[in-house]
DNA sequence: CTTTAACCGAGACGGTACGTCGTGTCTTAAC
DNA sequence: GTTAAGACACGACGTACCGTCTCGGTTAAAG
């Protein structure tokens, strides 16, 4: 993947600061053993519940640490603690809801498999979904280490998915194989970025449908 | 373009006021009799040039509009007066740096018009020019007043471009005529905006080239 | 007090609203065991203490809040957050240097007494000190909450020691009996402030002898 | 008058600054012989009448010299070439309807003529005039020459007037004569200002009948 | 009957300060 | 050691007026 292979170092860096620093709601049931007032459960809820509340009626952008703070009825400092800035908050507290549906199981035929898997992507874009996801990535922007949690947090499984579908495709002969992979994802899941990033309305069925069908075509 | 087709009410909206209200850079030389002090030729080259400076140096995030009126040596108001806000004053700081290159003149080969197309645009996008732009896009993002503003001052065109391109493509047999027009718009500039956004690298030649032959290759 | 009648009503919404929603300098050593970090006693007095300052060189008109906090060294909000305006934080900056004089112990004799509290308030006037007094009292004009906070953290006090003086004195015959308290009040400082606001010049020793002469005259 | 006194230098600038620098209302009249384009009596009358219903809506403090310009049609500019200042304006423009009581006739009976003096000037003074006079007077502290000019156009009269008053009663046997003049001025329209300027309250008939009472009672 | 000079409206200009917001850090006491 | 509470320094926001300036256009007396 063109936009992966220039992110490996920044990844690598990722791993050993934000995820060891920070035990993130995913290693948060793995964490044992300290002394002391254990974290929580009560506040992390209230944290990650009411950002995504929030992120229901406003911009990613008007949602403040401030604002989730008080709404949670929680110390800015607890937020802090455990998620170094909004980004990696946000991406935390949609990856509950954004996460619900399971990768397809890979089938032997490539194109039953491409369409599940753009499918699955594009209903988590549907609706608030995809615009939340725009308005991160926008958020990350000037700033590697955002873009990196986004891509690792969110995009490096849909990433390979798609990838290895496509590889899969072109090995059986159901897609051309003069096509650049890595590319031919880019394409594929930037024109949906594009799409939702040009304008207000949400991603409806009908681009859904494009996206499945020109995909298609253009893998042969 | 199916990001375009979305945007027709707002762009509409969009015309009738910010252009009209503030009248830009472009309109600047058709300034008319108004009476009263005329605008200071001066200042807004001193406010767009500053903004330019800066924009070399940091991220459009971190420019700020007091900043940028301390560089120039002008008062905020007079920034204000004329740019209703950030965006659109580092749309006009940038159209001229980033219109330099003339649109193509449109050959009747339309494989090599697609190739002059995409290398002026991605020659506008390398270095810091595409960081930029990925970041503006950004900043927009949330507000539809600003993604309308953006697409119109700066996407519009080159959406055009590529379109009537890939449809004079599809009507003299260059290109396969079962493809979606819009969406192939869509895939291409998204896949290079997917790219741009997500990693902190500038755009490089050989992203350039990738992009050149693989567009070349879904459209035949 | 002809004035004091008229402010009762508002004094006493002043009581309820600005001295309980801002533990100001008087109460601040009263701060009691509230959660959250306490407040910074050394911004506290870095704020008062610029203030005294700059009120030597300026006038009040021209201190402003961002000064304060730029000579302070802290952050403009921590001055918002203690003090509504900037009537109020100067009231509180000068009661300190204004405040060291103690009320004269009332003796058995009204004349003497009277003569001793003419002159503190009068020393508390000499030099730069009644400037700011005029000031800080012309700036009030045209926001009764203002006129309030003025008169009751600086000129309550004089008015009742003076009133409880004359009253005093016509009971044990050393005055008149058949003056108005409350208008002799107001014509003895309203005599001074009234000279005060008239001329750029400071009050002089010479004044002060007058003030103090007169005001015995018309007593008897 | 001891406020006069100290001002007596200033003034005397005042006098070959202001007056011969602006030429006022009064003297507007007698202003012949130049060549060019004479002064508009239309902008002249509609600045003065914009400013007068402004003050009867609001405080000195919130009109603006911007807002006087667009309410009366006019050019900030030409606001700026007839007045220094707002204090300055706002002088002339209550000098109308402030000044339509005539001085009193000077009777041989002092009392009478005090009473006569002191019922003009509280009538000046009842409703919104008062509030007026209090707040230029407080918009002129912390500046010698507005001080000056608030003196000079509108208490210098009056203070003349009460001084001759006094000086007669005290000749002729109606009033005591071991009292300070200038500082029974003093005392008289500072009790009314201190007044003023303590309370919200406009001046109501009440207070004005104990200003006459009791000042005919400190003369004797 | 044309200069010429002062006026006028409009409105842009460089500034200063406002009062508010959000950031990320810090400092307590309570648990 | 974690928590809620909340104060802190900082920096930017967008607004309101300030007093100055520069236009294109009157308007009348002086030449």
């Amino acid at each position: 993947m063109a936009g992966a292979a220039a992110r490996v170092v920044q990844d690598q860096i990722q791993d050993n600061e934000i995820q060891s620093e920070h035990e993130d709601a995913f290693l948060f049931e793995a964490n044992q053993k300290s002394s002391g007032r254990p974290r929580s459960e009560k506040s992390r809820s209230a944290i990650l519940d009411s950002t995504n509340k929030m992120l229901l009626h406003m911009s990613v952008r008007d949602v403040s640490i401030e604002a989730v703070a008080k709404k949670a009825g929680v110390g800015k400092t607890t937020i802090y603690r455990w998620w170094p800035n909004k980004v990696a908050l946000i991406l935390d507290a949609i990856s509950g809801p954004m996460g619900v549906l399971p990768a397809p199981a890979l089938g032997s035929d490539a194109k039953d498999s491409l369409v599940k898997q753009l499918e699955r992507f594009t209903r988590i874009c549907r609706g608030r979904g995809g615009k939340i996801l725009a308005e991160i990535y926008a958020e990350a922007q000037g700033n590697p280490e955002l873009q990196a949690l986004f891509f690792e947090k969110f995009m490096l499984q849909h990433e390979e998915i798609l990838a290895s579908i496509i590889d899969g495709g072109k090995k059986d002969g159901s897609f051309r194989s003069d096509l650049d992979t890595v590319f031919a994802v880019d394409m594929i899941y930037g024109a949906i970025f594009y799409h939702l990033m040009s304008s207000p309305e949400p991603l409806d069925q009908n681009f859904a449908n494009v996206v499945m069908m020109e995909s298609l075509r253009i893998l042969k």
